[in-house]
DNA sequence: GTGAAACTGTGATTTAATTAACAATATTTC
DNA sequence: GAAATATTGTTAATTAAATCACAGTTTCAC
């Protein structure tokens, strides 16, 4: 049974939080606690949770340690997933470089590019393979998701290649959509949406 | 009267995809086409639509320049907005790069950081000043929007300076979350969360 | 010019997501 | 140890978003 798109997401959120908390020695946390890091509420927050199915000790809050445990159980993958990131421009190495070394069930392990000066050349200790061997080393890796952060012109093709060599996920950088097979899941990142949809609801509120 | 949110970016997307047609000679395009660039439906297309009030030409499809226009009027403001990136490391360098020359009502003007090898100089043409003078900037180039690029240990003390400078709309690349004056539009844009998803949905398909 | 075909615009309906309401349970206070 | 308090888990209600269904136009074919 699949959750919702955007529960995955909270948990995500609430995860990073609980971590944060962790390190700061609280070992119980309550709903509404939760949800005044999240911009939500504390019935947002046991509901999301129910889905999971965790129950917590009564009036004692969310014990942080086993919810950490319990969303990790949902959202990752027993051996983690290798990722690549395609197109290692501007924006593709800020990607790698923050990522890697990030304690996380998602690891960067190759890099792709058409550019002579990228290729082979190693980029925050991720190699950067040519685009014509994305097949082998996507097999040879086993690499199931990719950041794609090519240039819009080629993002199209770019994508047909991915899903040939059997990528099963894309998150997706560039500013034109993509049309993948349908059981690759795809997610649109588009950062001029997000600024315009800032400026809009900026212009809307000022009048 | 606000539009729903899914719908003021889905406008931006199609806004972009119409661009895109008016280059290749397109004049005139019809729901179905638009809904087929965009994974979704023609029903949902119309329906965006007829929310900003315009009305095609019956039969012939939407004309292109028109619609772009019309989205134009409901997204931009007349005289642009200007934009401030916060935080010019690399991810705030790749964003202001892309953003930079970009035909646009948004304006990148200006960056800020504390690091003394940023302050003062010049990227890719804009200039970076230092945090301290964050309120005077945001004054005398009257900047309402913030992207947040900075480190996350510095987010919520530098978001508060956001808000007391006078910003309107915070575009947080951060991953902690922020809490900003009710007044002030804030968008979460969250990488980390965006791939855990797609690494979520990815195993799900998978079993 | 008449009938068929192709689209749009929108009321009605369905589905998905969120919020309200509250019983159940544990804890504290006196 | 009874009453008051705080918190969870969940059913029911509400709200928001997406989809269906179809009438109304325009165009095309003949
Ligand atoms: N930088 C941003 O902040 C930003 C914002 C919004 C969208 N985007 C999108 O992200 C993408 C990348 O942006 P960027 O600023 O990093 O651009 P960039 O030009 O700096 O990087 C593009 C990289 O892709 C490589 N490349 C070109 N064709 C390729 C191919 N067929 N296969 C593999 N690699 C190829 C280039 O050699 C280069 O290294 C663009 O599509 C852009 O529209 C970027
Ligand atoms: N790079 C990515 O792909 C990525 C992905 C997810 C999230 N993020 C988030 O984006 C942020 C920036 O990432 P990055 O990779 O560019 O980091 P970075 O370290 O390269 O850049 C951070 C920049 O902020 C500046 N800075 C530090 N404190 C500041 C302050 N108080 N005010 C203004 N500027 C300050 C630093 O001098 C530096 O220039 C981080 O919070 C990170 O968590 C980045």
């Amino acid at each position: 049974m699949m959750l919702p798109e955007r529960t995955v997401e909270r948990l995500s959120e609430y995860r990073r939080s609980l971590l944060q908390c962790l390190e700061e020695g609280k070992t119980h946390i309550y709903s509404h606690e939760l949800a005044e890091l999240h911009h939500n509420t504390a019935v947002q927050v046991r509901r999301d949770i129910m889905f999971i199915g965790y129950t917590s000790m009564q009036r004692k809050g969310y014990d942080v340690r086993e919810l950490i445990s319990v969303i990790g159980d949902i959202l990752d993958s027993e051996k983690g997933l290798n990722v690549a990131v395609i197109g290692v421009g501007n924006l593709g190495r800020a990607i790698t470089t923050y990522f890697v070394g990030k304690r996380s069930r998602l690891n960067i392990i190759a890099t792709f590019d058409v550019d002579h000066n990228k290729i082979d050349r190693v980029i925050s200790g991720v190699k950067c393979y040519p685009l014509n061997r994305l097949k082998e080393v996507v097999g040879t890796h086993n690499i199931s998701i990719a950041i794609m952060t090519v240039p819009a012109d080629s993002a199209v093709e770019v994508s047909e290649h991915l899903v040939e060599a059997g990528i099963k996920g894309v998150l997706n950088f560039t500013t034109i959509p993509l049309n993948v097979a349908p059981d690759v899941y795809l997610d649109e990142f588009d950062m001029i949406t997000s600024l315009e949809k800032v400026a809009y609801f900026v212009k809307m509120t000022k009048k």
